[in-house]
DNA sequence: CTCGTATTATTACCAGGTATTAATTAAGAT
DNA sequence: ATCTTAATTAATACCTGGTAATAATACGAG
């Protein structure tokens, strides 16, 4: 069997393509054919083993992420999904950890996806116009890691005029992993 | 001078065309023909008038919004521009409140964003391979606005082993927005 | 030298356009 | 009823960045 060794190996090369992509999906495969000192099929015929598709699919694969987010944070308004509410008193939701919420190199979720989930699950628990947080007190207990799934229940302690105390508690499987207490204001739209 | 009045104005299509794309702007030019009851031709038009980019021109700008934030999150792994720091000691990030962060109703900055800002400026100031947050006390006072300019300062107060303590506090122009005491905690790689 | 893999080249085809020119349609003015 | 003019549709050549398939070539090990 013929194992050409040239400059790099086959593996080599791919390897390097992977981190190519990795680093700017937007590379056409004739870009990818000069960096890596090979010919544009030889590319296709990588991504094609590697199952990495064409760049105007890789594209629009990334804006079709980045429309779901901002969507979901713009109209939605909330961090996780909704899964059970019950407003002015509880609710739960769910947050899948994807690779962009994460640190690089340690793969543990960066800690404000944590407070964002459990804040804005306590904002969607008051029903009034306007819901602000006045005040937080939170604890982050263990790591939470890609692709973990994390749970957030909050419930609404107790009540003073327009400002409403709810206690939050995060969870993965059957392990606490952030806790919190949050202060939220109500207002109407004309007092601010 | 013939202003032709069928079913509908050619204001009105394209009125329909850009309120169309700016719910999904992953339409082409034959499914807008059809949805709008013109010829692609037409569409074509229409976008040339209005100055709208064809369809893999308007997902390659989305793709690439995404990526700039997922990278500024990602990479810098701080929210915000770090605009100084003196490691161990106190830093200064600067957060321009852009659409996609505020409530759709009242253009107020979601709060998390807040905390994102002062966290991540906290654990950046601490000089190891892995920084947590361990616990937080935040108050929010004042609603920041859509453009606003916040700016938020940090400082360490205290070390106690791996624990660090921070002060930060957010500002816009002199009207402090947002003040948080963090506890991050510096650990190594290998003791995870 | 020959076998087998890796690489490169070539060709036909596709989507979703740009850019241009020409033909057609519809409605108001005269 | 016909003229005028904007709006619309059609037709054509060309572009990028591919897919898919097939053939030609390079190269190293046995």
């Amino acid at each position: 069997m013929g194992a050409l060794k040239r400059n790099q190996t086959k593996y080599e090369r791919q390897q390097k393509l992977i981190a190519s992509l990795d680093e700017n999906p937007f590379l056409t495969d004739e870009e990818l054919a000069e960096m890596l000192g090979v010919s544009v099929p030889t590319i296709r015929l990588d991504r094609l083993e590697l199952g990495i598709p064409e760049l105007r699919v890789r594209t629009k694969e990334v804006a079709e992420q980045f429309y779901g987010k901002i969507r979901s944070l713009g109209t939605g308004e909330l961090i996780g999904d909704l899964v059970d509410i019950e407003i002015g008193n509880r609710g739960v939701s769910v947050l899948e950890v994807r690779p962009d919420m994460v640190f690089g190199k340690t793969k543990i979720l960066r800690g404000h996806y944590l407070f964002a989930q459990a804040n804005s699950l306590a904002v969607a628990l008051i029903n009034a116009e306007v819901v602000l947080t006045g005040r937080a007190e939170v604890r982050f207990l263990k790591p939470v890691l890609l692709r973990d799934k994390v749970i957030a229940y909050a419930h609404v302690t107790n009540r003073k005029g327009s400002s409403y105390f709810i206690e939050t508690n995060s969870r993965v499987g059957n392990t606490d992993v952030f806790k919190g207490k949050f202060t939220v204001i109500a207002k109407e739209l004309n007092d601010l």
